[in-house]
DNA sequence: TCTGGGGTCCTAGGACCC
DNA sequence: TCTGGGGTCCTAGGACCC
């Protein structure tokens, strides 16, 4: 196998580059969800020191005294960014994985493997100039050694001009290279692992490599197991072409500030499942349960901690906001517990399959069935045209105080007409 | 004061059955 | 009184990823 995988560089911030020139050269982060921690961190912000899921509160001194601009993500625009990434990159290679919003696997098996670099070269530049969005190639024999030339690629450690072809190093430079990069570098390998492996003196990528199938197979599960396989060259995790459908979709947020109330509770469970149900209706999808959970704040080790979950099973497979609300409320209160204060809950929907795949006895009472399908297909319809939240259920509360904070977003510059961008 | 959200996969352990 | 062993299914929890 010969796979090439393609990263954008700090995809979230290059997306907000592309339609605002400003923050070129300055350091920039974009935000989670709630403006809680950094995401995505422009080259400037990574040399200030800022962490990958630094929170925002503790960079703000800093951001202050270094003039960091922060913004809160805009998903809408990324997405539209990505699919135009993907679809350039499917352009160079019969097979294609889009692993995540901002990377890809190519199969690369039927190329020159001489001329692999230059290849690499020309994607980089076509996706640059087409899209705007640089990004970083690692191309190897499987994917774990792809991930990790591309980490070497965006480093610089081996390749050059962002492209490293492992292919191109003789066996002994492989090892050298691999003998500096800690283990933790390697897909797969957690804060968890790595700890463990430190103790049994496995420490950098090239110590794992070599290290024995045995140990590894006692200490750790098969998927290490593999991981170390694929090291050493031999493929265990194919290029998955197919995009599964999605087996459970999840809302969940922290709260803005405590809550301690059953119903303020209620009100976030209802939100949250109203905004499930509609990521369910656009798959086309129906589920068989749903799962609600609550949980204090870990981080006030002080304050009493509880975490609970259940799982609500459906009479019958639904797409129906009103029916995922009962069957979430219905959990809700087996689960809840006065005298705690809750950071956050969230809601999802399991056991999903394909709403035409489901046996038609199930839906006996078929009138009640289209009713209900009627009015879904109304409430989306008006808060597609209205905007998010103009028609809710009532149970979910009538201020969108569950909504998520946003309060740096950019606009929606490719896929909203009043927020084209203008050319002065 | 302020610490994301959305996924997947694997394993261990309990319940239950024969 | 003695109290097996193997299989399956389910769930909770851990670990990882982006």
């Amino acid at each position: 196998m010969t796979i090439a995988l393609v990263d954008c560089n700090n995809f979230y911030v290059s997306c907000e580059r592309v339609f605002n020139p400003k923050l070129e050269g300055v350091p920039v982060v974009v935000l989670s969800n709630n403006d809680g921690v950094a995401v995505a961190r422009s080259a400037e912000a990574k040399a200030l020191g800022i962490k990958m899921a630094e929170p925002w509160f503790k960079m703000e001194r800093l951001a202050k005294k270094h003039g960091i601009i922060a913004l809160s993500s805009n998903y809408t625009l990324y997405g539209d960014m990505s699919a135009r990434v993907m679809s350039v990159l499917s352009t160079f290679s019969p097979k294609q994985e889009i692993y995540s919003i901002d990377e890809c696997f190519l199969d690369l098996d039927s190329f020159d493997p001489q001329s692999l670099m230059t290849y690499g070269q020309k994607i980089r530049q076509t996706v640059k100039q087409n899209v705007g969005i640089p990004v970083c190639i690692g191309i190897a024999d499987t994917k774990t050694l792809a991930k990790l030339a591309n980490h070497c690629a965006k480093k610089g450690l081996a390749g050059e001009n962002g492209v490293c072809d492992f292919g191109r190093l003789e066996k002994q430079e492989c090892s050298a290279l691999f003998a500096s990069i800690p283990v933790g570098e390697v897909w797969g390998v957690g804060r968890r692992i790595t700890e463990k492996l430190l103790t049994m003196n496995i420490e950098t990528v090239e110590d794992l490599r070599s290290a024995s199938q045995n140990a590894i197979r006692e200490q750790f599960s098969v998927v290490l197991e593999r991981t170390v396989q694929e090291l050493n060259g031999i493929p265990c995790v194919e290029l998955e072409e197919t995009v599964t459908p999605r087996q459970q979709i999840m809302v969940s947020r922290s709260f803005g500030s405590m809550v301690t109330e059953f119903n303020d509770l209620a009100e976030s469970v209802s939100y949250f499942a109203t905004k499930a149900a509609e990521k369910l209706r656009d798959d086309g999808s129906v589920a068989a349960s749903v799962c609600v959970y609550v949980r204090t704040n870990p981080f006030k080790e002080d304050e009493p901690q509880y975490q609970r979950s259940m799982i609500v099973p459906l009479g019958q497979p639904s797409d129906d906001t009103m029916a995922l609300i009962s069957a979430a409320l219905k959990g809700l209160k087996k689960i809840y517990r006065s005298g705690y204060n809750y950071k956050k809950s969230g809601v999802l929907l399991m056991e999903l399959q394909s709403k035409g795949t489901v046996q038609a006895t199930l839906f006996d009472d078929a009138s009640k069935q289209t009713k209900s399908d009627n009015m879904m297909s109304v409430m989306d319809t008006i808060n597609r045209k209205m905007g998010q939240g103009s028609m809710t259920i009532a149970a979910s509360g009538i201020r969108q105080r569950w909504a998520m904070r946003r309060d740096r977003m950019s606009q929606n510059f490719t896929t909203d007409w009043n927020d084209l961008p203008v050319a002065r």
